[in-house]
RNA sequence: GCCGGUGUAGCUCAGAUGGCCAGAGCAACGGUUUUGUAAACCGUGGGUCGUGGGUUCGAAUCCCUCCACCGGCUCCA
């Protein structure tokens, strides 16, 4: 960590202890949490008992903060022996920080959860703690490990923006606090920047461009959760789902199909069911007594067409696709535009392989991967999604150890840019998340890859080895997309509803100058032609002014906008006004119709062979 | 699910402290205009103010229920 680095994380850190200060001069009751610095500023947890402080209040706390600040109080730092720590902590009526003391003198530590932004005085790393170290600024004290600045006077720039619940140790079972979020920069600029960043990131939420643009929609009485795609929005859904197929189906996956519902037992037998039971929805028949769920991933059923038939070592690996509609009852509060949605299309994929295959089936998918994100323009990082020492975990800890090993040496082989993180894992088996990063710098899981011991052996799945005897395949899930909802939830922002051509609802819009019928004619057979050529155009022939048909089109962000009128008809050549993002080399000169539309059309397919681009118009037809 | 907030026409928003038939712009529709590269002009229709209940002579406005959405927390096979 740099100088500069270091610096403004005491002066976020500062800030939290300089707005507990402010809030308890406030609220002289109030109780507090953990208070930490994060990316872009600092927050801290309070608890103000029957009272609730809401954003109307910002003003009032920031101007208390203005006075701490401009009365430029040391901080200093003292140790106390434990007890006394605890005896302050009762004695000032502090009993969320009195537990943390109780369990740092029970357990020499806390847990990882609460050293977020390390604000715990934890003094040092011997299994005993003797000392716990304290900061005082004015009237406020808190324990806390440090580094302050030196004063409160030099803490940069800050403004409080968010009010949140929080639980108290990030457990649901626990009280919840309110946490008050505010931003802190060095200099009232990159204050002012972020919130200028945040304003940019709103203007391209893809909630609001689903709308603007025409993609997805909601309706209260189809439900909260289940998206509604529109036309153009299915047009994106198919084309990036036709090329996660192509993508797979180069890697040796075949295409199956599995009902939407199942019985229930299925999932008691892959082990969902005791992980995930509360989230599926039940389903009733009204003719038998099976006790039915809507299906929330694929995984078994895959599984169960690999069982349905003896597999030899020679047929694996046996590599099944599938995109699916799974369902998932999310709680409510955890809907979020498509990201967090309760039907969810899945580019749901599964290998059945022999150990030794492996590292060869791993690196197709990372390739596959690679070769998505690229095309997409999001660069990707990796996860190496290891289990914890939790008890959440089926399978034998020794196969866990060997599969880990495994991943590792594949991430090595192929050179990813991985980070290891403990506790990620799923309930099944390790897994290589691919994190795409967007063009807000913002980091997404999305595609997958994750070694499964388990449902082989639960399902007890087979395939008869060289030498005769049984074997168990290990069993490899694999998305792409991810989920497609979630995945256009990034990109939609990503490219901020600019879509590159050959993903572009509308690919050209042609807007007539008047309604002579020269003029529309020749409109009219240039889109024909162009749809010919498996070409997206609208024509545009209502009865308003160029100007605000070119708007439309701009507002829609059609990558090309065809003006058409007298000179056009005469010339046989259009002059293409090109959507700002998109480069272009060249001139600018009239193009003949026929010239224009044939370049478009090869564009369209450059980034994505011609196999997706047909998987899609077969589908339309 | 939890904490806090919000819900007025298709969209963006006005409607202080409860009181004349709830407003505007854009969009839609009709007409005039036949338009040359980011919004022509005139007119018309459209809301039982999220839902159900309550308080009141009177509720978009106050209270409660439910629903949805927003900011977080928790969770995410």
């Amino acid at each position: 960590m740099s100088d500069n680095n270091q610096h403004l994380e005491a002066c976020r850190h500062s800030l939290a202890h300089i707005m507990a200060t402010a809030v308890q001069n406030l609220w002289p009751e109030a109780k507090f949490g953990v208070g930490p610095a994060i990316d872009n500023g600092f927050y801290y947890d309070i608890d103000l008992g029957d009272q609730t402080i809401s954003d109307d209040d910002f003003g009032k706390i920031e101007a208390e903060m203005k006075k701490v600040i401009e009365a430029n109080q040391p901080f200093e730092q003292f140790d106390l022996p434990i007890d006394e720590a605890i005896k302050w902590a009762q004695e000032t009526n502090q009993p969320y920080k009195a537990e943390l003391l109780n369990d740092l003198k029970r357990e020499g530590t806390t847990s990882a959860k609460d050293l977020d932004g390390a604000q715990l005085g934890v003094a040092s790393d011997d299994s005993k703690v003797e000392n716990v170290s304290f900061y005082r600024n004015g009237s406020f004290t808190d324990l806390c490990r440090g580094p302050h600045v030196a004063n409160t006077g030099d803490v940069g720039a800050f403004k409080l923006y968010k009010i949140a619940g929080a639980y108290w140790r990030g457990d649901e079972t626990k009280p919840q606090m309110q946490r008050l979020y505010g931003a802190g920069f060095e200099t009232q600029e990159q204050l002012d920047n972020f919130f200028k960043q945040l304003e940019e990131a709103k203007a391209r939420d893809h909630r609001k461009l689903g709308k603007e643009l025409d993609l997805f929609t909601f309706s209260d009485l189809v439900g909260s959760g289940l998206p509604l795609f529109t036309p153009r929005g299915t047009i994106l859904r198919e084309l990036l789902l036709a090329y996660s197929n192509k993508l797979r189906t180069d890697c040796g996956f075949k295409a199956v199909t599995s009902p939407h519902i199942t019985k229930k037992s299925l999932y008691e037998k892959s082990g969902h069911w005791e992980k995930f039971g509360d989230e599926l929805f039940l389903v009733e028949s009204q003719e038998t007594d099976d006790e039915m769920v809507l299906k929330p991933m694929s995984c078994p059923h895959h599984a169960q067409i690999y069982a349905s038939q003896p597999r030899s070592y020679r047929d694996l690996p046996v590599m099944y696709m599938e995109n699916a509609v799974v369902y998932r009852d999310e709680k409510t509060g955890e809907l979020h535009g498509l990201s967090r949605v309760r039907s969810i299309t899945q580019d749901d994929s599964h290998a059945f392989v022999r150990e030794d295959q492996i590292e060869e089936v791993v690196t197709r998918v990372i390739e596959a991967a690679q070769e998505m994100y690229g095309t997409l323009q999001m660069s990707l990082k990796f996860d190496l999604s290891f289990r914890s020492n939790e008890d959440k975990y089926l399978g034998d800890p020794e196969l866990w150890e060997s599969a880990q090993n495994s991943l590792r040496e594949l991430a090595k082989k192929n050179q990813l840019d991985f980070t290891e993180v403990e506790g990620e894992a799923a309930f099944y088996g390790p897994k290589i998340d691919f994190i795409a990063v967007d063009s807000l710098g913002r980091e997404w899981q999305l595609a997958t890859v994750q070694l499964d011991f388990v449902q082989p052996d639960r399902f007890g799945l087979t395939y008869t080895a060289e030498d005769g005897t049984a074997k168990q395949p290990v069993m490899i899930h694999v998305a792409l997309l991810g989920s497609i909802e979630r995945f256009l939830s990034v990109y939609i922002e990503h490219v901020a509803g600019r879509f590159p051509i050959w993903l572009a609802p509308e690919q050209i819009r042609v807007a007539t100058v008047n309604s002579d019928e020269s003029v529309v004619n020749f409109a009219t057979s240039l889109v024909e032609q162009g749809r010919e050529l498996g070409l997206r155009l609208e024509l545009d022939t209502s009865n308003e002014s160029v100007g605000k048909k070119i708007r439309a089109s701009e507002v829609a962000k059609v990558p090309y906008t065809l003006v058409i009128g007298a000179k056009e008809v005469e010339a046989g050549k259009v002059q293409p006004r090109i959507r700002s993002d998109i480069k272009v080399d060249g001139n600018e000169e009239a193009i003949e119709v026929d010239h224009f539309l044939k370049t478009v059309a090869n564009e369209a397919r450059g980034k994505v062979n011609k196999t997706s681009v047909h998987a899609y118009d077969e589908h339309q037809q």
